[in-house]
DNA sequence: CTGAATCCTACAAGATACTG
DNA sequence: CAGTATCTTGTAGGATTCAG
């Protein structure tokens, strides 16, 4: 640790920031992840103002980035639950910093009911 | 507590993302945290691959939004210096659980031989 | 050296209608 | 219900040139 400077690299960050650094991305997964299992309809009344085109493909999305996991029951009327993968549920745990952080400056709670970190 | 879901609310994000969401937000807070203080040129070199017109356009936003900040040394050949503000170090911080997360999974090591969270 | 001005392209994302 | 198919628009961001 003193040989090596106090640099920090975000080539992690590579892959996965296009996908969370979307938009709804982050508000996709914490959606999800608030309620535990949403279904698409679901997810399109809490998402107020996103469109069924930009919520399925984002789904795409973040199923490939195996951060939600998709399951699908043939039934009629079809069925389709979306719930967090483990490493979604990490990644939530991981961005509560950022919250707090922004948090500190906030005109957000103007807009916002939550209390969480006030 | 008790009585308190443990949902996430995002709205803190609200404001920040927009500047911090975009492709060099992260990037350029983060180079210039590395280094403490850089010039503008400085920046071109090592943000690589950035166009002159985005590097002032993101300088501006995030000197708006209080995550830098500028100092203007009136001499010839001009210089102007741009370090972080408290607010951008502790962003740097806040981002670290982050990073964590995503080195997990990382095949980012692929391309990065930063070695921070191996 | 530090940008500003201009032009251009790619793509995220919304609106809407439609299908298995 | 859970999407797909089109179409359209706004904007991030690149390339290049010019200016104080």
């Amino acid at each position: 640790m003193k040989n090596q400077s106090n640099a920090i690299c975000l080539c992690p960050l590579d892959g996965v920031i296009d996908t969370i650094g979307k938009k709804w991305g982050l508000l996709i997964v914490n959606e999800i992840g608030n309620h535990g299992i949403l279904r698409y309809n679901e997810l399109m009344s809490e998402l107020k103002g996103i469109s069924p085109s930009t919520l399925a493909s984002m789904l795409k999305d973040l199923e490939k980035e195996e951060l939600i996991e998709k399951e699908v029951f043939r039934e009629i009327p079809p069925r389709v639950e979306y719930s967090l993968s483990t490493r979604g549920r990490e990644l939530r745990e991981a961005i509560i910093p950022l919250i707090k952080w922004a948090s500190k400056k906030g005109n957000y709670s103007i807009h916002c009911s939550c209390n969480l970190f006030k």
